[in-house]
RNA sequence: GCGGGAGUAGCUCAGUUGGCUAGAGCAUCAGCCUUCCAAGCUGAGGGUCGCGGGUUCGAGUCCCGUCUCCCGCUCCA
């Protein structure tokens, strides 16, 4: 990392606060670790993030139905998925292959690993305290002890049947979810990218088990593609494979979609094989069946494999803000410009008329209306020099500037001027909302 | 978790060996001016110096504790 790079970290942190993309949770109090409130900005262009996401997964398609699952869930169902097990008993961990067995299993005494056999050693006994805990019921000793979801994919797996049931869908067909999600990071840390409360978008999808491989390589496809659509440099994405111990227990192969961060190549997306292992494990420890009967030939019975596609909706916040951040020159004078896709941007258009006076200020309102009538994010602002007033939406990312002045009582146009190129059209008035919507996709 | 560094206005910072009502630039707001890329003039608001405690006649400045952030190591279902 130079110094450099890590300069952008430092400036794009700085973005963020000032123009209201993110500030510290409870900043009055000091702050509290690891966690991100999204301002009047951030909330915009990280709405804008998951709509995108749920229409390309739900709405333009037809095999995929939307779930939302609650966060607080029977504490079996976390049985079931292996996350309580090294939350309750003390761990060690092998310092070669990094597997983890219980403290006081007798083979690990002679300090050989019984999986890779090193004799490297092992980390001392401790608690994993990955998941949250807190108590369901009003009196907290007799309280039954529940979990925020370390994940938001249990949620669909528990809820596989009844959508079965209900939507009138065949394998091959997907569950997607968004929401919020709890780890006890032991680093947590790199602003927004690593924090305690997160948010998932996640899709699950179940096909036949011979057809696991087929389907994986179409969602890692599909899922670059949508990256990719969001506007961020090519040469910044890549794939990684995750190999041999880098695989989690679940999975059969895994692939991450990474973006190159000034901190290095991170994660932000991962296309998971898991096998029927999820379902068969609820089916084991619910006693319920987790089996597909096909409606086509119903002695054609068996647990799904599951792709999973699942991304960091704060992590894509990050990466497209840091994609997008750029200083250039404009005239001699240094201007700061999230170049951010226009379907992105917190603000569509801003409206200013050039100067307060001549009844300027009354058609550019009028104009402010038409926008919001369209249901378009529009800004109003004739607060300081024109100059100005385009400077300030440069850093909001607001993809066009819409200036109302002499011309515009004499002709019904107004100038757009564009973020990037800085060309400026004219556009009569009463066009000039569809002007914008054929252009933020 | 360990080591190092840092926390003064929205942002970036200055505050001499502890001493008058804590400053600057930028930003924000109001007015004037201004007909297309952060111009100018006038004025205003906004910090009790991360938080808590202590020493002192007196602390942003010294001491203790604590929280948060940054860098490195460790860790990372």
């Amino acid at each position: 990392m130079s110094n450099n790079d890590s300069g952008l970290m430092d400036k794009l942190v700085s973005l963020c606060k000032r123009r209201g993309f993110v500030f510290q949770s409870s900043e009055i109090y000091g702050g509290t670790g690891s966690v991100w409130d999204y301002g009047p900005l951030g909330v915009e262009l990280k709405n804008n993030i998951k709509d995108l996401w749920w229409r390309s997964m739900v709405y333009e398609r037809d095999d995929i139905e939307g779930l939302d699952a609650a966060i607080l869930m029977n504490p079996e169902v976390w049985v079931a998925s292996g996350h309580v097990e090294g939350f309750t008993d003390p761990l060690v961990e092998c310092k070669n292959c990094h597997r983890r067995f219980r403290a006081d299993v007798p083979e690990i005494q002679d300090g050989q690993c019984p999986v890779c056999g090193a004799s490297d050693g092992f980390t001392d006994p401790r608690n994993f305290n990955l998941m949250f805990k807190t108590f369901m019921g009003p009196v907290e000793e007799e309280a039954n002890v529940v979990y925020l979801r370390p994940e938001t994919a249990q949620g669909i797996y528990v809820n596989f049947q009844n959508v079965v049931k209900t939507a009138r869908q065949r394998v091959p067909f997907g569950i997607a979810q968004i929401g919020k999600a709890f780890r006890n990071e032991i680093t947590p840390g790199n602003f927004i990218f690593r924090t305690r409360e997160f948010e998932q978008m996640e899709m699950q999808f179940f096909v036949e088990p011979d057809e696991d491989e087929k389907w994986f390589e179409y969602w890692k496809e599909q899922r670059m593609a949508w990256v990719r659509s969001l506007g961020i440099t090519e040469s910044k994405l890549r794939f990684h494979e995750h190999t041999g111990d880098e695989l989690a227990h679940y999975a059969k192969k895994a692939f991450d979609i990474e973006y190159e961060l000034p901190f290095g190549w991170q994660e932000f997306e991962g296309i998971h094989n898991r096998t029927d292992f999820d379902l068969s494990r609820h089916e084991e420890h619910s006693g319920k069946r987790m089996e597909y009967i096909d409606p086509m030939d119903t002695s054609k019975r068996y647990i799904p494999y599951i792709i999973e596609t699942s991304a960091g909706a704060d992590r894509t916040a990050l990466i497209v803000l840091a994609d997008a951040y750029r200083e250039e020159e404009v005239d001699g004078e240094e201007r700061v410009v999230l170049g951010l896709h226009p379907k992105l941007a917190p603000i569509k258009a801003a409206i200013f008329p050039l100067v307060k006076k001549d009844g300027l200020p009354e058609i550019a309102t009028r104009i402010h209306d038409d926008f919001r009538a369209a249901g378009i994010n529009s800004f109003y602002d004739e607060s300081g020099s024109i100059g100005k007033r385009y400077r300030r939406q440069d850093e909001a990312g607001t993809p066009f500037g819409i200036t109302v002045d002499g011309e515009t009582t004499e002709d019904q146009t107004v100038t757009v001027r564009d973020r990037d190129t800085l060309e400026q059209v004219r556009v009569s008035t009463d066009r000039v909302v569809d002007y914008v919507r054929e252009r933020i996709g």
